[in-house]
RNA sequence: GCCGGGGUGAUGGAACUGGCAGACAUGAUGGCCUCAAAAGCCAUUGCGCGAGAGCGCGUGCGGGUUCGAAUCCCGCCCCCGGCACCA
């Protein structure tokens, strides 16, 4: 008998299944197969397939295999993100042209992917950096700019020192850069935004419906968002006249403001100042601010600030408070301005501390009394509003709402709603990207390129190197050109669009990737969308997933799509690491698949790697497989797999009945967990199944049927000995991954024989086999008649028996 | 601080709505095969006591509900992830 040999199995099927056109998705209006589109995050070409690689489109393929061999005509289609920094820094180190070296990797990843047996439909691979791409990319810019949704503006923004570019806020992790860790500093500059925060709202009330979504990342979102629901007040600045409104949750403690707050960089402090006197005292400190990155920013101290000289009037009781400009209060958040409650507020209670500023209690807690001269901290919690005007004696928080619709009453304030969430920054000064499609010109302004001129082709001869400016700016031909509307000489916008503005788009263009008459054929688009699952990485979760969701809005209300959300079910796979750490090159643990995938096979990696865990959780790659020269456990077990069905083909016997049972009651739990993405589970499942065969055949007993069962099951994870195993071992003519999946009888599925557990006060104290169908007064009677259980009641009177049967007995004595 | 998710043998992890804790693996130990090794096969493997049948303990900690709790409730501790002078 032959042994299973991976190296001989996996090259031949990956050839033939492509000769087969075995994975193209079907556009036959006419299909009776329901569609489902299955949808992997696409890679970067930054070199060769990684570990996370391996575990996340070894899902995605089981869940495409799986889906299709349920009868659904599956789209399952591969592309690659292969516009951005990642690619062009590559390069750069290398000294090699981002082009080359991008499309070099991509040939390899590729390469990998065929080697790995992804179920993918090629037809509709796809580049980001191809120009028939990043045409449509341009066009989808352009639609955004006319309304009014792409736009430009002078704004502090994230600059990235080492990268040389800007970063939107989603792209700044605990202050530094999200590609290459450097801390993240402050620029003024003019910038390209798309306005994502006219969708905060709906980004967040749709957010409810995604119940297929893993919790974690609609919490991320929603703080990502972070709305805040409270009131604007209008401050009058009493010797200017300039009117200031500020933002506040606790509109119930105005009474309590003693002084008032603008940030540093808000526009009315340089004049304020000059009008208190104060420039030479507010100066440094707008010096010191403009100086420090945002992350030494951000752990600035709450008692620092200075006086302004001037006063601003309270507008609920008419007082004279002072005015302060401090770093702890923030541009980008709310006004740039806010009020000072030190008896409510921790932040404003250390700055009334440092300044010896008053301290006025608003909000009493019941029973007790607060007293600014020995409080310790602000108080924030529920009480009795006090020194409060119209609203003495009224329960806070509660009156919140009411002092609310009071200041609209009396013209002083009204409802707001603030959200954290920025406006997505979308222009980098880098050349690997799309060209912004706009021309500058003197007498038209932004002026859009026609579409039938699109695309704007990044040019090849670029001095691309980062320099501080985008490299495209450089390009004499490039930036020189006429207006598009009245023809005078004009230059084009030389920055690049941000990666993740290719990736808010991919899965729509797969539904019809080679359109060159729009970016996606609508109609074509309404049959496979919204995906039926997507699956990939967590890191994702408020870049590349909110801006995908906002791009759905926004095409939505253009009238393009007829759905407000892109993907119904999301699943996140695990990180693969090592000894508790991450990958990376400098520690130098990283693990590469491929050259396991040579050793051991495709299928036994794919198997490894998602039979080490739940799906969703992190795998350490030390613990599941720690010596790369043994042969893995998952790969002994295929040679078993590999013999037993083998074995069984040659004998004419029947599956016994036992044997028959564990077949159904495995095709059902399998089925169950392959739906709830419990690959890990449902492959122990099987390898419980393959010892039950093993033991059978050796006590010369058949296991065909458990042999067609088990090749059926192990198809969407093991693709490759599945195959050879049904076409060549079991004889079938057509694939095994265009096979029905297989059903389960729910009568065999049943156990024949099931353990009754005798318990006495809860401890068990025997076991006895019963039907299925053994009724309460069975068990009872028989659990009553256990000699054990007799002498583990040692005379004790018995005070009940709960009886479920058939399963438990639990005899309760008293004791 | 706020929000989300967790804590089960030496290890990865099972245990559908409360009902046999530790499935399936990995590792380890012993044995078979072999000149030897690899591969393969068999046995044992939660902890403690016991020659054994068996008994006791055991799912982060402390309580509670229940005939019965890894699972439900209350109070803690710890770990992971996200957000954070957010007004």
């Amino acid at each position: 008998m032959r042994a299973y040999d991976p190296s001989e199995i996996e090259p031949k099927w990956a050839d033939r299944w492509e000769a087969e056109d075995l994975y193209l998705a079907s556009e036959d209006p006419d299909d009776p197969r329901p569609r489902f589109y299955a949808l992997d995050m696409f890679s970067y070409p930054s070199g060769d397939l990684h570990m996370g690689h391996l575990e996340a489109y070894s899902g995605g393929d089981a869940v495409a295999r799986f889906a299709a061999m349920r009868g659904n005509n599956v789209l399952h289609p591969i592309g690659w993100d292969s516009f951005g920094l990642n690619a062009e820094n590559a390069a750069i180190k290398r000294g090699v042209d981002p082009k080359e070296w991008t499309y070099a990797n991509i040939d390899q990843q590729a390469a990998s992917y065929r080697r790995l047996g992804m179920s993918f439909d090629w037809t509709r691979r796809l580049h980001t950096s191809d120009p028939e791409y990043y045409r449509w990319t341009q066009w989808l810019f352009l639609r955004f700019f006319e309304r009014g949704l792409a736009y430009r503006k002078n704004a502090p923004v994230n600059w990235c020192p080492k990268d040389q570019t800007v970063l939107a806020n989603e792209q700044v992790i605990n202050g530094a850069c999200e590609r290459c860790g450097t801390p993240v500093v402050r620029r003024d500059l003019t910038q390209w935004f798309f306005r994502i925060t006219d969708y905060a709202q709906r980004l967040l009330d749709d957010a409810a419906a995604l119940v297929g979504w893993p919790e974690r990342v609609l919490t991320m979102q929603r703080n990502w968002i972070g709305r805040s629901e409270g009131a604007s007040v209008t401050f009058e600045i009493a010797e200017t006249g300039d009117e200031v409104e500020v933002f506040t949750t606790r509109p119930d403690t105005l009474w309590g403001v003693t002084f008032f707050v603008f940030a540093v960089e808000h526009p009315l402090v340089a004049t304020l100042a000059e009008r208190g006197g104060t420039r030479d005292l507010v100066e440094p400190v707008l010096e010191k601010v403009r100086a420090t990155p945002l992350t030494v920013r951000e752990e600035a101290d709450t008692t620092e600030g200075v006086p302004l000289g001037v006063h601003a009037v309270n507008p609920v009781n008419g007082e004279r408070i002072p005015v302060f400009v401090a770093p702890y209060v923030l541009m980008e958040y709310g006004t740039g301005a806010v009020m000072g409650v030190p008896a409510h507020d921790q932040r404003d209670f250390e700055f009334a501390r440092a300044h010896r500023l008053p301290i006025r209690v608003v909000v009493q807690p019941e029973g007790e009394e607060r007293d600014p001269e020995t409080m310790t901290e602000a108080y924030d919690h529920e009480g009795v509003m006090v020194n409060s005007g119209p609203f003495d004696g009224v329960r806070s928080p509660a009156s919140i709402g009411k002092v609310v619709d009071w200041l609209e009453e009396q013209g002083k304030g009204k409802a707001a709603v603030t959200f954290r969430l920025r406006d997505w920054l979308i222009s980098r000064q880098r050349y690997w990207g799309p060209p912004i499609p706009i021309v500058h010109c003197p007498v038209h302004g932004e002026v859009a390129v026609p579409d039938d001129q699109l695309p704007v082709e990044l040019p090849p001869d670029v001095d691309f190197r980062p320099g501080g400016e985008s490299p495209l700016a450089r390009h004499e031909a490039f930036v020189h050109t006429t207006c598009p509307i009245g023809g005078e000489p004009a230059t084009r916008d030389t920055d690049t669009l941000d990666t993740f503005v290719d990736s808010s788009w991919y899965y729509f263009r797969y539904c019809s990737p080679h359109d060159d008459a729009a970016p996606f054929d609508g109609d074509v688009v309404e049959r496979w969308m919204p995906v039926d699952q997507y699956v990939g990485g967590v890191e994702h979760a408020i870049l590349h997933l909110l801006y995908s969701r906002f791009f759905t809005k926004v095409l939505f209300d253009m009238g393009m799509v007829t759905f407000t959300e892109p993907m119904l079910r999301l699943m996140n796979q695990g990180q693969v690491i090592y000894e508790g750490a991450s990958m990376s090159k400098t520690k130098g643990n990283i693990v590469e698949p491929m050259p396991l995938v040579e050793r051991w096979g495709a299928d036994s990696m794919r198997l490894a790697i998602l039979f080490a865990g739940p799906f969703e959780d992190d795998i350490d790659w030390k613990a599941v497989a720690p010596d790369p020269d043994r042969r893995p456990g998952v790969t002994s077990w295929l040679g078993r797999v590999y013999a037993a069905v083998t074995e069984a083909a040659e004998r004419d016997a029947r599956d016994p009945e036992p044997l028959r049972r564990l077949v159904h009651r495995t095709i059902r739990g399998v089925t169950n967990d392959m739906e709830r993405f419990r690959f890990n589970v449902a492959i122990s499942k099987m390898q419980v199944l393959s010892n039950e065969m093993r033991a059978t055949l050796d006590a010369g007993g058949g296991a065909r049927e458990a042999s067609t069962a088990l090749v059926l099951l192990l198809a969407p994870l093991a693709p490759f000995i599945a195959e050879e195993l049904w076409r060549e071992v079991l004889g079938n003519e057509a694939s095994v991954h265009t096979s029905p999946w297989p059903a389960f009888d729910e009568e065999l599925a049943r156990e024949e024989r099931v353990t009754l557990v005798v318990q006495v006060d809860g401890k068990v104290r025997d076991r006895i086999e019963v039907a299925p169908d053994a009724g309460e007064e069975d068990c009872r009677e028989l659990a009553l008649a256990s000699e054990k259980v007799a002498r583990s009641i040692d005379g004790r009177e018995v005070r009940q028996v709960i009886v479920r049967p058939p399963r438990l007995v639990n005899v309760v004595t008293a004791r």
